[in-house]
DNA sequence: ATGGTAGCAGAGCTA
């Protein structure tokens, strides 16, 4: 089974994209970040046509996640589960047989120092607390999303000019690896020990154009699922496209025995 | 060079 993680930065803007590359990719399992949609505008008769059912939740301009795929997800939760209920729409977890899949767009945290700063580290450890409780219920699990941390410095095009920005700061590293050390395994770095690859380029400066990315988009599997894992790869094609989002798609080969 | 580009929304915020 195939399963995906996309940042795709307006699902409205996005759509025509998505649908050409579900039916071209065929992946089991999707999770959308950025979707920048309310619920009532989330294209769900476009994508059920196209064999996909959506778990969604959206607010207008910012945030919004949804988990696709063509198998009924089970015991959906819409929410992180700690956090008030006015919320920002950031998370969304479901079970597909024996597999629990979280997919998460971890608060961006605009500046280290700021306020949103630190609402991203508060964020990340009420997440940390949910993967810890999740685990203990779930033994098989994975986490996906774009998590806006560049775990290590093979992560980052330019980690001298990077040093102590968001996105690579030590704080959010000590956050990424506190999941980590729950079990939670990075599934491209455990497939690919020595290679660098970006899922996020900036717009602005021909960041794509001249390879200034990061690794900020993440599939962790938890310890009894590392076995099924076969491959993990950037889909860069969605990148090089005409009105492209600014992340690339990240997409996991999993053994069905996963979901047994 | 504290810029640059994209999306939403219709100016300024967020990324």
């Amino acid at each position: 089974m195939l399963i995906a993680t996309w940042n795709v930065n307006s699902l409205r803007v996005r759509l025509p994209q998505l649908l050409d590359w579900l039916a071209k990719a065929q992946p089991d399992i999707v999770g959308l970040q950025e979707t920048k949609l309310v619920d009532e505008e989330f294209p769900q008769a476009e994508l059920a046509a196209a064999g996909y059912r959506a778990l969604f939740t959206g607010q207008r301009t910012y945030n919004g996640v949804a988990l696709l795929s063509r198998q009924p997800a089970q015991e959906p939760l819409l929410a992180l589960p700690g956090r008030p209920a006015d919320e920002q729409k950031r998370f969304l977890a479901a079970n597909f047989g024996a597999l629990h899949v979280v997919n998460a767009y971890v608060p961006n945290g605009s500046a280290v120092g700021s306020d949103k700063y630190a609402y991203k580290l508060d964020w990340l450890a009420d997440f940390r607390h949910y993967l810890e409780t999740a685990l203990q219920r779930r033994p098989k699990l994975l986490v996906m999303g774009d998590f806006n941390i560049a775990p290590a410095d093979i992560d980052v095009h330019d980690p001298a000019a990077w040093e102590g920005q968001v996105l690579i700061s030590p704080a959010e590293r000590q956050a990424l690896a506190g999941i980590a050390a729950l079990g939670l395994h990075d599934a491209f770095r455990y497939l690919n020990p020595d290679l660098q690859a970006f899922t996020w380029w900036d717009y602005r400066g021909g960041g794509f154009r001249r390879n200034h990315g990061l690794r900020i988009d993440h599939i962790l599997v938890s310890t009894p699922l590392l076995a099924a894992c076969r491959s993990c790869r950037v889909e860069l094609e969605l990148r090089r496209a005409e009105r492209p989002s600014d992340h690339a798609p990240l997409l996991l080969e999993l053994d069905d025995s996963a979901l047994a």
